[in-house]
Formats: structure tokens, sequence, C-alpha cells
RNA sequence: CGGGGCAUGGCGCAGUCUGGUAGCGCAUCUGCUUUGGGAGCAGAGGGUCGCAGGUUCGAAUCCUGCUGCCCCGACCA
């Protein structure tokens, strides 16, 4: 492709309304343009980049044994209602009426059609297993679209979902996925880690995640450094403390903390370390009235875990301060599990605690030297709180490590779950029918383009991974206005890299070495080549890689051989 | 959904408090010079100041309503 023709705007000023270095990158490079709140224009040079993913991703899933399909974006609101889900998946949902008043959806995921088409056109185990997947953009109304296209409304997504006849096949299926899910991600030369995920609201028996490694994911991710043992931070199991709990060594006092709410402020003002004080939260119970959950001053409250305990509200909902006062006579700063009369829940370390500090109940009042079973019952351990780095790892080995990824995959075994409301059942061996063990498996192709940035960019602009590169190699002739031997050198060098099968660029504007130099680097292309007259005099070429500290020279006459070492293939 | 902020040329902003007929930088176009790290000079084009009312001799500026967008939080899987 010549520059000269090919609308790239970069610009030098980073749009005011970007976050995060993708964002700004993308809309700098002039890859993507905004046309409203998480809706974006894939420009040409954009489209490239996610064609490259989008191609890898189809090559695997097709060697994978997949099928590709491609389902309607709106849906008809009866099938929704089949599953239930027109009245439970709430305002994400995009919904709209034809013009006969007939309601539809445009589609945040396509469990129904498949699902229906499974019904319809699976008959018998003997077309069994099978696994339809598309590539196809995907609508939901997030309430706050953020990050460009790393939580946009639209984007492109590749879904997968297998039919067994039995779990195991449905394992089967899943594993198959999982493995070229890992073919994917190294292909496409990025960081990743899969991680043991929440199956959430969409049930099922497992699930895994793929994250690409950044530190400014939204994600954190919890991974020992002893064995593959990874989790979502949501799912990560926080261990109890090895040590036992030491005997009570002293009694318990009340201490007056006026004014000090928080575990940062009573700490100072007692002078112990946070780990030695118990924090108190209070969360609605899930038939009315208030349940205690505590967790050590230096940990954080799960809410994933804390939400699946029996009499917990789900999802989680701190209890208002009306309830608070009404079930402790005190307010949030101040609470404790010392004569708190509801259900109590103590994080494993909590109850490993000896001599501990807690609230009064009673506004600006603390106990200390509290102790289980002395001043207060035990109460029921539980694994509540998010794990931390240096953890034991809960698999024995190693200790647990925390990093931030985007989730750009995941893998779930559904089960039956939709299958068996809709009705998707085949003919078995022994003549019954039965119902279908599914599958599913995403992968956010527009949102893997934006993670490839994150993860692969400097203070001068993106560094495309080769796989994902728009263009491969960028020809960067200096002054070829003055110059037709430059000129004629980028022009032969341009057309023989084609020839043998390369994405290459040609910037062939008329503009000066500087704008040109900062416009390659700020868009990514992973190789460079310099024609300018200096080198030419001594018959050489310049190549630099977008990593590389510094160019090395080539010759000018055997250019393509040498070109070939370094881009590969 | 709660709180806060913004809306002036393609982009980034000033002007709004104190009303007087719109400006700067980048980008674009023309010419000359320049050419190994985002050039210089000279000139040019481009804006119903988010929309609708109102006040006024006069509104980007003051008042009312609406819309869009951004940020923080909550929510969502």
């Amino acid at each position: 492709m010549r520059w000269s023709q090919y609308p790239v705007n970069t610009t030098k000023e980073t749009p005011a309304d970007a976050e995060v270095v993708s964002h700004q990158l993308m809309l700098r490079a002039g890859l993507i343009r905004k046309l409203a709140a998480g809706l974006y224009t894939w420009m040409p040079l954009g489209l490239r980049a996610m064609r490259k993913v989008e191609n890898i991703v189809r090559e695997e899933m097709d060697r994978a044994g997949a099928l590709e399909v491609l389902m309607p974006g709106a849906i008809p609101a009866e099938l929704w209602a089949e599953s239930g889900r027109w009245d439970k998946f709430g305002p994400e949902l995009l919904r709209f009426k034809d013009r006969h008043e007939r309601d539809f959806c445009l589609g945040p995921t396509h469990e129904e059609v498949i699902t229906d088409i499974a019904r319809s056109d699976l008959k018998s185990y003997r077309q069994l297993p099978v696994n339809f997947y598309q590539i196809q953009m995907k609508f939901r109304d997030e309430r706050r679209p953020r990050f460009g296209v790393m939580r946009a409304r639209e984007f492109l997504m590749k879904d997968a979902y297998s039919f067994d006849i039995t779990p195991e096949g449905m394992a089967k299926s899943y594993d198959a996925m999982y493995a070229a899910y890992t073919a994917i991600f190294t292909r496409l030369g990025l960081k990743f880690r899969s991680v043991v995920a929440d199956t959430g609201a969409i049930g099922g028996s497992k699930s895994e995640e793929f994250h690409v490694l950044a530190d400014s994911g939204e994600d954190a991710i919890a991974f020992s450094d002893g064995d593959d043992y990874a989790a979502n931070l949501e799912m990560a199991v926080a261990m109890p403390p090895s040590t036992p709990r030491p005997a009570p060594g002293a009694a318990m006092a009340e201490v007056a903390t006026p004014g000090a709410k928080t575990i940062e402020d009573v700490a100072n003002l007692l002078k112990l370390p946070a780990s030695q004080l118990v924090k108190t939260l209070l969360v609605d119970g899930a038939e009315g009235g208030v349940v205690a959950l505590l967790v050590r001053g230096d940990h954080e409250l799960n809410a994933v875990k804390a939400q699946k305990l029996p009499g917990v509200l789900s999802p989680l909902r701190m209890s208002s301060s009306d309830s608070i006062t009404k079930a402790t006579g005190a307010e949030p700063g101040s609470l404790g599990p010392v004569s708190f009369a509801g259900k109590v829940y103590a994080d494993h370390s909590v109850v490993a605690l000896a001599d501990f500090v807690c609230g009064a109940n009673r506004n600006g009042t603390h106990l200390t030297g509290v102790n289980w079973g002395r001043d207060l019952p035990e109460a029921t351990a539980v694994d509540i709180r998010n794990a931390v780095a240096g953890d034991p790892s809960p698999t024995g080995k190693g200790t647990l490590g925390i990093a931030r990824g985007i989730e750009v995959g995941h893998v779930f075994q559904l089960g039956q779950k939709y299958s068996e409301s809709m009705g998707s059942t085949v003919l078995g061996e022994n003549g019954k029918s039965a119902v279908t063990y599914m599958g599913c498996y995403g992968i956010g192709v527009t949102r893997v383009v934006a993670a490839a940035i994150e993860q692969n960019h400097d203070a001068r602009g993106i560094i495309w991974p080769d796989a994902i590169a728009p263009f491969q190699v960028v020809v960067v002739p200096l002054n070829a206005v003055k110059s037709p031997r430059v000129r004629e050198t980028a022009d032969r060098l341009y057309n023989e890299l084609r020839a043998a099968g390369y994405d290459v660029l040609l910037d062939d504007r008329d503009e000066r070495p500087g704008v040109k130099f900062a416009d390659s680097e700020l868009i990514g292309i992973p190789h460079r080549v310099v024609v300018g007259d200096r080198g030419l005099e001594a018959g050489k070429l310049e190549y630099r890689h977008r990593r590389a500290e510094a160019a090395e020279e080539f010759p000018a006459g055997d250019a393509l051989a040498f070109l070939r070492s370094r881009l590969g293939n």
C-alpha cells in the first residue's frame, strides 16, 4: 500500500476524553473513530489489524473442528422469552419493535438462537458432537461504555456453542476449545494466562477465562509461583493461616475511640497493625435482617464469595445505615461481633486471631483484647476475603502473586441450562430422547486489538505483535523528491517485498523525515526499512525493528534476502 | 441509577464572571525556502458558538427547558 493513497490521519494531540493508553493510541493513530458513546467506526488501518485477529481465530476454530455459521443480529423476543432471559436480562439488552409492533432485541449473545437451530436440526446422537461458531457484531447497551473499544456497546465477538450427548462429551468439547484458545493467543503473540472463573449468573459447572496480562487491566488475577494454579481474584481461594490461634493474653477492655471510624484511624490511634483489627461489615440477609461478615483489618471482603453464603442476600448488598443502627445501636465505624444478635461469618484469618480489636457497637467505642470462645461465641469460619500477594497457594505449592489482566476470552460448560428450557434433545443410542449438554466459548475480537496495544506500546506509540500488525513492514524513503535514486530503490524494494507476499506500506508522502519516523512509530509497524541518499552512497539500507534500540545497515544489493531473515517466513 | 463536569472550525483550547457581532495552536489548501527525528516565511479556506424558548437596541456571554458527551461510584458477566 502506498501511504499517499491511504487515509491514515495521525494526530500529535491526545483527544481529551480518552483515558486508557490503547484508546488514546487508537485515536491518535487513526485506527478508529467515535460515532457515539461506545460506538466506533474502524478505519482502514484499524480494520486491517482487526481482520488479522479475526482470521487467526477463524483458522484455529476451523482446525479444532468447529463449524462457522452467521446468525442474525436482530432476534425476536419470543426466543428470549423461552429461555426466560427477556425478563431477566435488564437494560443491557437493547429492545425495539419492528413495523408490525413485534418485539425484537439486538443480540448481546446467541445461546437462544443457536439452541433453536440445534433443536430443529440436530435429531440424532450420531450428529453429535458438534460445535457451531460465528464471528459477529454484538450489542450490549452498557450503562457506561468506556476505554474505547475495550468496553464498547457494539463489538466484534467470536462465540461458539458445542452440543454433546453426555457430560463427558461436553468436557471433551470444552477441552478442545481450551486448547484452541491457547493456540490462538499464542499465535497472536500475546502474553496471556487462563484462570479459573466464577460461573456467575450463567451457571454451569466449569468456567475459565483467558486474560491478556497488562497493568491497566480491569480484572485482578491471582496465580501461584509454585505450579500452574491461576484464578480470577473473585474465585481465588484464600487459605486459612497455617499457624493455630494463640492463647488469649489480655482481658477484654473498652477503649474510647471518638471520631475514629476507619480501620486506619483506629490502628493509628491504638498504635496497632491493621492485621490485629477486625472489620465488621453488615450485609442484607436473604430473608431480611442483617448478617455480619468479619474480615481482618488489612483484608478486603470478596463479594462473590460472600453472596454464596447461606442466609446472605444475592447479589450482595451492604445494609443501609438505618438497618445497621437498628440491629446494633451503632453506626458503621464502631461495629463489632461481640453481643451482635444475628448470624456472624468470620473469615478464616479472623478466626485465627487472639486479643483482637473490634467495634463495641457503641459509637466512638472499640473493644481490645477480644478472644473467641471467651468473649463471644465461635463464629462460622469461611473464606470471604480477597486473596493477597504472599498468600499460600491453595494447591499447597508456592505462594500467590496478583497480576492484572484484560479478559479477552472465556470458556464455559453450560450443561443443560438452555437445552433443557428450550427443548434441545436428540435421540440417543437407546432410542430415547436425551437433552443435550452445551458449552459456550467467547473471544472478544475487538477487545483483543485494544488489549494487544495495552500490552505492547511505548512513549512513541503502538508496537504491534507481528501477527496483528496491519502492515508487517514499512519502507521509508527520505527526501525522495530530490533523489531519483532513493525513489527508485524504495519503489523496487516495495514491489519485491509485495511480490514475496509481505504486507508492505510505502511511505511515499512528501514529508520530512521526522514526520515519517514519528508516524511509522505511532502506528506501530514492527519492521522498518529506511532508504536514504546517505546510505545509498555506500550501497546500504537501514533496518530497524520497532523494539530495537538502534538501526542496523545492510547491503542494498540483496535486500530481500536480508529482510527475509528479519521478517520471518 | 446517584454525584460531578463539559458542549465555541476536523482535533486541542481561550473568550462567558463584567452582553457590543468570534480568536489561538495543530490539521487542511497555495507559493517559496527547507529535508536523517513532528520545519520556516507569506497567504487562503473553514464555525447558524449543542438544540429550543426567553430577557435586551444588541446574546457564545444573562434566564428557563431539553439533548449529547466525559469522569467517579454503584450496577452488569
